[in-house]
DNA sequence: GCATCTATTTAAGGTATCCTAAAAATAGGT
DNA sequence: ACCTATTTTTAGGATACCTTAAATAGATGC
């Protein structure tokens, strides 16, 4: 139970880079729900333990044995996801909400067996095997939230995610589901709204549901 | 996750009281595995917010509203375990373990459906079902420690615990088997040696021994 | 009824994590 | 190359737990 937060951030780390890449603090913060300063504190630490690489103003990435337990971790949330959404028929948001909560306490040996119930093979590389993500639609790739595209990118949507849950339902409610193709049309400036098209439509949004959206880029 | 420990108090308060009874902190605290100190500390908090009924050195026992959080927390644990055990087939300990951490974040519907899988109505009120106590055992009834024993008394051993796990498996080792009958022959003071007898056997254990030894009293 | 022992609480301090506000580093436009 | 806007870090402080050691309440033997 004490390693659950760091643990917290190393999943968090790998949604982002997908293990291979580098992530700002800010970016992480956002994602995460706390301050930029509260992820400076803790990558220092996971520095010290070997975890990431971290250079001041520079961004993290996550060293071998970084990579090596945040997969295990990732994995662990999968399996649980999809035993919660498929054994079980539990609703895609509370079956994220809780593998979240239990993916840091479940052995292997407890993942290995509820991997057979399911009937999927669900290994710790994720690019062999088609798991639900972290919110239980797609196979994690490196994603960007829909504020940091570029006039023009095209992409699917990952997920969705923002502290309050209101807006992940009004994101839905809007048309904003995962797996949906997506193009940012016009970003006037970093602050203001966007227009963009999903699927047939094209709306407006601001920037907080621009920064609650995240995408694969094609 | 951030009323986690919380919910470990309120669940051990259940199992050393049957929610209809007092523990003394020191009791609580040795169950625990914390000092007393800080028993006290959270008796405060738990009083405050209407869980507990605390008194200063009289002993805590549940409030009407801490015993309904705290069986429904020890349902999900019984539940979460017997899944483990009965559905995946893992090992007691591990289960135990696992249902621990676990019990504090699955939903009442992740709950429900488990209970279906495992094919026994597991409910909150402990009575009405066979269930594995927090150990994997037996239903839970308010036990005390070997060590609060007084002379004479006879039970049926509940389960073991202790802060290390050495000890628990030579108890296990010794015949100190949950199920099994024992009886408290001599015991000379508080701190010296105790001589039970446990099924045909007679045996002297020490203090500490006597501590990790619960039984329910005839 | 008092001395003494044990249980309990209080006091003071530690660690992990979070936050806000201020300071410092970097990056981008000219 | 410099100014400015943004990002990141540092500093200082809060909270939830935990600990040890000292103080106090309650129980027990005579």
């Amino acid at each position: 139970m004490r390693n659950d937060n760091r643990e917290d951030y190393l999943i968090n780390i790998l949604r982002l880079t997908d293990g291979t890449g580098t992530v700002r603090t800010t970016e992480l913060a956002s994602y995460m729900q706390v301050t930029p300063a509260s992820v400076t504190e803790m990558l220092k630490i996971l520095s010290k333990e070997g975890l990431v690489n971290y250079q001041r103003y520079r961004g993290v990435s996550l060293t071998e044995e970084g990579v090596l337990k945040a997969r295990e971790l990732r994995r662990k949330h999968h399996i649980m996801e999809r035993f919660l959404t498929d054994v079980l028929d539990i609703d895609h948001e509370q079956a994220h909400d809780q593998a979240c909560a239990v993916e840091h306490s479940i052995s292997e040996e407890t993942a290995d067996k509820m991997c057979r119930m399911i009937g999927t093979k669900i290994d710790a590389d994720c690019t062999t095997c088609k798991n639900p993500c972290n919110d239980g639609t797609v196979t994690i790739v490196k994603c960007i939230a829909v504020s940091k595209m570029r006039q023009g990118d095209k992409g699917k949507i990952s997920h969705l995610s923002s502290g309050e849950s209101t807006m992940v339902r009004k994101l839905i409610s809007m048309g904003f589901v995962p797996g949906r193709d997506i193009q940012l049309t016009t970003s006037v400036s970093d602050k203001g709204a966007r227009i963009i098209k999903i699927g047939e439509a094209t709306i407006a949004i601001d920037k907080d549901m621009a920064s609650a959206i995240f995408v694969n880029l094609e």
